[in-house]
DNA sequence: TAGTGAATCTAGCGTTGCTAGGAACAAGGC
DNA sequence: GCCTTGTTCCTAGCAACGCTAGATTCACTA
């Protein structure tokens, strides 16, 4: 068995190339730069490779959402890890996450923007994602009354909708410290 | 001079009966169905006339979002017309604002999520928009501090985020009441 | 060594946004 | 009335898109 294991590893491991691919063509140059024929040539494969890989281009996409969502994770829990929740911890949470869109536009993107075919918001959702609200969550329970979760998709909201407005040039950039302030004060 | 007046006119309205078309497609079957050959099908015309009202296909999805931030204006001031200043005005806004994204979310998108040429957050912006934008700062003065404007675009980014998360069915649709209420309290 | 099955490619389908070129038509001068 | 001019509009076509069918190549098994 240990040749087709093998083989499952190295096709598990050319899923992986290409998701990474879709991601760096994301990053460089935006979503409407990744064709499937561009990403084949980056991954140096034909194009039908892909669909042994991947149901289609939403796939990837997802693929890359998911990768995405894992990183945000990491780096919420960083942020917050060794601060009280209130005021301090909000502020470090609202800063990560702003950084992180900031960062990476095109990621946050298939996270957060594209249409996906992921669950959000059920028992199936993704780990990761789950993980990243609890960390949302945690940072806001000395403020919370009984409705914990709603308050926190209320912040999500606040913190997303800064994120996407500022990335598709909705809203000024240069005030972005005043509503990060905004935000602490009114969450935290 | 009245015969090429006449004509300016026949090609005014044919540019908002192409608008028109592209909303209702949008509206009827998302906007991935929006195609430059179904829309000159809808108004009768061949594919290239839709070039001579406009440079592309994205300054049509333009032309639908400056309408509906008209139409969002106008329910705005509606909507916080009689109210003072404060909770009740709050409540009213973040209740108008957010069913306008629940009724019309194809044009919604067109707005304020969709890739856009239009100017936001200058001078240049259209007069509407600047118009909506004063409708929530109102309702806000007696909350604000110095800072009108940057708590306008947090209390916006908020009903934002939570449009679009909605929309994309990424947060738990049983819960919005909660949230508003959440909203008002915060910002109210 | 021949046969089998998986892996991969070439080629092509239907559709997209957009454009070039010519046909049809109305307006104005003789 | 006829001919020129200029506008309006359409047919036809380009390159690129996502995706798929069929043939081909290759590695492994018996």
């Amino acid at each position: 068995m240990s040749i087709s294991e093998r083989r499952q590893r190295e096709l598990a491991q050319r899923a992986e190339l290409i998701v990474d691919a879709a991601r760096e063509l994301a990053e460089e140059q935006g979503w409407d730069a990744v064709t499937t024929r561009r990403l084949a040539d980056r991954v140096e494969y034909s194009q039908p490779v892909l669909y042994s890989h991947f149901a289609g281009k939403d796939a990837i996409v997802d693929a890359v959402a998911v990768a995405g969502i894992a990183e945000l994770t990491v780096r919420l829990r960083a942020a917050v890890a060794d601060a009280e929740p209130g005021r301090e911890a909000v502020g470090r949470a609202a800063r990560a996450y702003l950084a992180y869109a900031v960062e990476h536009p095109a990621v946050y993107q298939a996270m957060f923007t594209m249409t996906t075919g992921l669950p959000f918001a059920t028992d199936e959702a993704p780990d990761a994602l789950k993980e990243s609200f609890g960390e949302l969550s945690r940072v806001l329970r000395p403020r919370a009354g009984q409705d914990l979760g709603s308050l926190t998709e209320v912040f999500w909201s606040a913190l997303h909708g800064i994120a996407v407005l500022m990335a598709s040039g909705r809203m000024r950039p240069e005030h972005q410290r005043e509503r990060v302030a905004i935000v602490i004060d009114l969450f935290g």
